[in-house]
DNA sequence: GAGCTGAGTTGCATTTTGCAACCTGCATCC
DNA sequence: GGATGCAGGTTGCAAAATGCAACTCAGCTC
């Protein structure tokens, strides 16, 4: 093992976990193959022929992904010479990521109508834009934001409430 | 120039904005090297020390950051040495992508206590969970979602509206 | 049991990353 | 106004990751 390419995590895990997820997602490929296991991709072959990678590599972030928990691998009981990627809810939590880098690139690349889309299964319309939020819900863009340590955090009233519905808070401790 | 590494937006301009996105950002440093300009960095030193990356790969970096128009380049006026980098708005628009990111990390590595946080500065509350949500901005799980392609789309009715207040729909044509 | 198929591995060439040392234009100090 | 120092790079070289094509190998199929 050499010392070269010395886990994001470990210099910077105090203090952020984006380099926690940066080391499980930000290699070249690891979005590309999450889209097509999102877009219902689940064989080796599938993954290869989809995106064009080099088997070895495949291979190597499949591994991967499954060792970070994201995928699941599991070999296939009526032919066992499938294998099955499937994505685990670690995995499938790691949408609004995949969506807002997405909607990125829709917004300021040249004009791209990504194909397909998410649409909302009750009413069949695209979704929303992926936003920053406060506490409330309410929308906020990056100027009615600042950066706080959070020693310094207000003590909280009861504003706090009901931003758990759907993952845990920032904040949370 | 070798035939490695063709530009992921050529494979698959035609179909997704991701690649296009990766493109930009789908380096191993990018993501942090964000951060820390968001985290008020803007002199390559700053975030030569702030990252501990190697000088040549900061360099080659925040070149091609700023070749995306994801970072502005400055020499500053009253000191000629010193070149300050600065998030555009185009740069600032990843914010939503990244933190959706880091609260996935946050959530699903070992409880890492991220600081510093983001807060409203209204009311210096923390934000909360980046989510997908429907048109009408209600949040969704991945489980109500689903792909469709873009000509199959519901001929839209009254319930677009809205839609746009901060970002382009995804669907806009 | 010959051949096929899905899921990988192996060997080798190219490219990227990392580190340390060097360079270079500006500013500052005496 | 020459020495000194500093911000922001570049260069050379070693180690690692990537890409490609060819190969393996278990499990099916006939």
């Amino acid at each position: 093992m050499g010392k070269l390419r010395e886990p994001l995590n470990l210099l910077y895990g105090d203090n952020c976990a984006l380099p926690l997820a940066l080391e499980a997602m930000g290699e070249r490929w690891s979005f590309m193959i999450l889209r097509a296991a999102f877009n219902g991709v689940h064989h080796f072959e599938e993954f290869q022929q989809e995106l064009s990678i080099a088997r070895n590599i495949l291979s190597n972030r499949l591994s991967k992904l499954v060792d970070h928990g994201i995928m699941a691998r599991e070999v296939m009981a009526e032919d066992r010479r499938k294998v099955r990627y499937e994505l685990t809810e670690k995995g499938l939590e790691l949408l609004p990521a995949m969506i807002a880098l997405r909607q990125w690139g829709e917004k300021w690349g040249a004009g791209v109508p990504s194909t397909p889309v998410l649409v909302d299964v009750r009413d069949e319309q695209p979704i929303g834009a992926v936003t920053i939020t406060a506490h409330d819900g309410r929308p906020i863009g990056h100027k009615e934001l600042v950066w706080k340590h959070r020693s310094e955090l207000q003590p909280l009233g009861q504003a706090r409430a009901r931003t758990d519905e759907r993952m845990a808070p920032v904040a949370a401790e």
